[in-house]
DNA sequence: ACCTGAACACCGTTCAAGT
DNA sequence: ACCTGAACACCGTTCAAGT
């Protein structure tokens, strides 16, 4: 349960957007995002879910203040001698940034309006790919293969939104009822999964494919 | 607005699980997912809401149907000499798909329970990565690449839903209050965005650089 | 300036009752 | 067997009223 407002004092300290928007990553974190409601988020700060309208100007706008908390938290190097050292860095920092926030990833795409955080991110990573020498063309075509493979892995990865201990479970409730014969290397994939505990999402190793294939177009040898 | 069930018949014909499948899709494509309700599918077939959940466990229930309706769309071409061809095609056929159903790309990472088509797909896609020869952790790598590849660039081309009228003037009118000094960058991408009316999505280009770096790793020469 | 209470127009879903 | 009507427990949001 995330920090709730304690109400000993007979006036409690006045809400602001900032407190709002870190009330509801944390709950969402907590819960998951479908237990953000206005109503209970209100009741998470000890007050009504109305109150929050004075902060807040729908539900929208605290979801996209969320999602600046999210990209606040993601580094953004500055440009050495090869590109893809800063790109690999600020790629990993921000799939982590996704994944400590579950309900982010699904809501990253879909949001239209950028805040200051989020803009930030995306100039810088165009600004290192322009520096990097990519011509125009390539350039926006490197730019969303990157952002894509991050989005893309977070959203797969929490797909599967299982804990340690249900995880050994479900797989063998699910392995049993399973047309393996039909579908025998979708089988043998999902054995695959079972068995290492998603240890390493293979994030880094697609990155590792993107940025390096990116790196052979650029100068051509 | 979708088909309508005619009821100038006084006893209409009885509805069936497809029909209220296809309904859903026809639906939440031309009005989007936000218009699809039961009881706004339910009028669609000329019914009332509730009749629904005789043929549908729940809304998930309907929402998983009507993703297998478009993984059903989904070609699965075999195997030839090299690996890429069929997993190029059906990577596109795929991408395709997902562009058809606008609502379906952010609902395709989402939904734990598969179908038969949405198994028959991942079956086809990881046969063919094994046929082609690559090893099951390399495997694994490579499928979950292509894979956030496909629903990634969906998801991020589906995420400005602007029709092409409208795009010319939202775009002058974010251009106008847009912090250019601050996001040189970002203003550019967004420009040049703005100018060339998304014909080419750069879905082929990454998808290209992806099984080139894959099949230069399968056989290091 | 900030919060509350009541209200409105919606949701998904259940279930007894109809045919 | 299939559909309807009424009901339940929720939503987001508005707005007059309180302090």
């Amino acid at each position: 349960v995330p920090q709730r407002n304690d109400r000993s004092e007979g006036h409690r300290t006045p809400l602001t957007r900032d407190r709002v928007l870190a009330a509801g990553v944390a709950l969402a974190d907590v819960e998951g995002i479908g237990a953000l409601t206005m109503r209970r988020l209100g009741r998470e700060l000890g007050v009504e879910g109305m109150a929050l309208y004075n902060h807040v100007k729908n539900k929208g706008d605290l979801l996209d203040g969320m999602l600046e908390c999210v990209a606040g938290e993601i580094e953004l190097p500055d440009g050495g001698t090869d590109w893809r050292v800063p790109a690999r860095q600020r790629s990993i920092s921000a799939h982590s940034a996704l994944m400590r926030h579950p309900w982010s990833a699904t809501l990253w795409t879909s949001s239209i309006s950028l805040g200051p955080a989020r803009m930030g991110y995306l100039d810088s990573a165009l600004r290192c790919l322009r520096e990097a020498g990519f011509p125009a063309h390539l350039l926006d075509l490197a730019f969303h293969t990157i952002e894509n493979h991050i989005v893309g892995h977070a959203q797969q990865a929490l797909g599967f939104p299982l804990e340690r201990d249900q995880m050994e479970e479900a797989g063998e409730r699910l392995m049993r009822s399973f047309p393996v014969r039909e579908y025998p290397d979708l089988a043998d994939h999902i054995r695959h999964h079972l068995r290492e505990h998603a240890e390493d999402d293979g994030f880094e190793f697609g990155l590792h494919l993107i940025l390096n294939g990116l790196e052979q177009m650029r100068s051509p040898s």
